[in-house]
DNA sequence: ACCCCGCATGTAATCCTTTACATCGCAGAA
DNA sequence: TTCTGCGATGTAAAGGATTACATGCGGGGT
């Protein structure tokens, strides 16, 4: 349907050799003959096709991207650094983002494996050997706020549990001695990390040290609304609440509300992340800013130098810090 | 690099042609070569070239989509339904996001051009004369929130004219009568739509017309906070607002809360969109509830309708409902 | 004993582009 | 005049998979 390389060619009378030395790298042509060429192109309409040009070329130019199916603001971040770093170089984004279970993943992989030129992976709870015998060795991989291990696959995380203590560090220095925690999961790696940084703030500051204070979350909003009541339950009651993410914690001030408190005289609030919203919510959100769209493009950049050169895969860290607003008790930054 | 069909075919002493078969429709295959073929293909970690199936194929199972710049979590929903759907007939969705500027575009429209089976663009101050000679006949779009004419393109939008009538009603109901508005643009097509169920509203109900009440905003969180000092100049002051978004109003809760004023009491509010962040802000966001994913999954839906089968374009509206929160005064629904 | 049919499998064309190599023609040198 | 060299262009081979058509073989019917 569409024109093709030959109908170009056989317009302008030319072969396709010509043609495609015209729209391409213009060899030396003559100029009457690129203008002829040209002018059989627009007039037909003429778009290579891309799929053929891959086949010859052995390589797509499109990166395969999966992520979880939470985090609204931080996806949208993430995919933001991603784009800009793939666009600037001529590269595509195949993004997939609704999946939940193992095996719905490892399909949407296998989907892409003949398709791009290499993959980034934002899966918190991912294993190694699932990858492993997955994965060509030839494709190259980033795995975003995972576990850093194994030489096969590039990893980049932020500095998780720097943040969490600095986090509680500042509620303690506010005064506080009993900092609740509110984690993400046992199974995500992130809020492994970010639990093991409360911890060794508590320790450090001689905070109290008890279990109870650790509240189950998920990283949902509804866990942090739902976590307000388990908070009131304790005896004596925490002063300070540290959750293992925005979401969480923005479901707190929610909870919060809903109770007739308010933080932070009721309840001072810490969380992780700094998504946009930890501004303009009332009373603003003090938060471990980590920076999601560098990630995003850190991640495209390390990709693509994995794919062009064959730079050997590293792991790196992206530094957090603590952004002071109203909800921990601070009147807010500038 | 990879192994081909060809060192599969090889290695299980068979042609390519019977290798395929058996990886794909499993023709009549003996038994006894099934086995070694797929022996085979495991021994080598053997994955198709997708690039060359699409060739011969000629389709791409690849979607393009372009998103603008901003829009949070409203991006993030719109996708979700996009993936969905796309995945659920085993296409894949090439994002794009980050670009403001009309060329910009273009440029990622023509990179598009040669690799997708169709189009679906989220653009709402998209000229429908740019696209036309930009995207050849039998490429299918689908048109999201924007002007629907043409019968080129199929358009899917919400309805934005009855549900911003609806909201200003709600407000009319409370016993509001000067209510300002929040827009999102002159250019912006959703922003036009809902100022003109605003203005159908405010006649209808016999609300004060004065112009000065229609406040120019942007769709960011930042302009509706810093409509709040505009609110306040304003003589008499209205007692209600209606934003053209939510990502506006929320700003204007925050403004309020930063002038140490509150929703309802001192501004009943009223967004547009239903983000799920307006469920968990203090207080709850009073907001026209647009089904965002539902739009990604209908459009999704419809462009592959249209790339398969080949249905004629056709103009569609999704409607809205108003839901009822604490901004507006009311106490919130179960 | 011969033919035909159908099953299992192989051969080769095709999808469209890029590009190494071949060819052609012309100008300048001997 | 004939040869050489080079600039412009053409020819054809990849690239990897699918599939229409061809082939070969064995069994059943007459």
């Amino acid at each position: 349907m569409d024109a093709t390389i030959q109908d170009v060619a056989d317009r302008a009378d030319v072969s396709v050799a010509t043609v495609s030395r015209v729209l391409n790298g213009s060899d030396r042509v003559r100029e009457s003959t690129k203008e002829e060429v040209v002018k059989a192109a627009r007039a037909l309409g003429y778009h290579p096709n891309e799929t053929a040009r891959n086949l010859r070329a052995q390589e797509t130019r499109m990166v395969g991207v999966l992520l979880p199916n939470m985090h609204g603001e931080f996806f949208a971040q993430v995919t933001r650094g991603l784009d800009r770093k793939a666009r600037a170089s001529g590269h595509h984004l195949m993004v997939s983002n609704s999946h939940t279970q193992e095996d719905e993943a490892k399909a949407v992989i296998q989907s892409l494996l003949g398709r791009v030129d290499g993959l980034i992976l934002l899966w918190p709870r991912l294993s190694h050997d699932f990858l492993d015998d997955l994965v060509p060795d030839s494709l190259p991989v980033v795995l975003l706020n995972t576990d850093r291990s194994g030489p096969r696959f590039e990893t980049l995380a932020f500095d998780n549990h720097d943040g969490a203590y600095a986090a509680v560090e500042h509620l303690a220095e506010h005064g506080h001695e009993r900092v609740a925690l509110l984690t993400g999961g046992p199974q995500n790696y992130d809020a492994r990390e970010r639990r093991s940084g409360y911890r060794a703030a508590v320790s450090d500051y001689g905070l109290d040290a008890d279990p109870s204070l650790e509240l189950e979350g998920d990283f949902t909003r509804e866990a942090g609304r739902a976590a307000v009541e388990q908070v009131r339950s304790l005896t004596p009651r925490p002063t300070a609440l540290f959750a293992s993410n925005d979401s969480m914690a923005l479901g707190v001030l929610r909870g919060l509300h809903e109770a007739g408190l308010e933080a932070p005289d009721d309840l001072a609030v810490v969380g992780f992340d700094d998504i946009p919203m930890a501004h303009y919510v009332a009373p603003s959100l003090t938060t471990v800013h980590a920076p999601m769209q560098e990630l995003g493009e850190r991640a495209m950049e390390r990709l693509l130098a994995l794919v062009q050169d064959d730079a050997s895969p590293a792991h790196q860290t992206l530094h957090t810090r603590l952004v002071r607003r109203e909800s921990c008790g601070c009147s807010p930054e500038p």
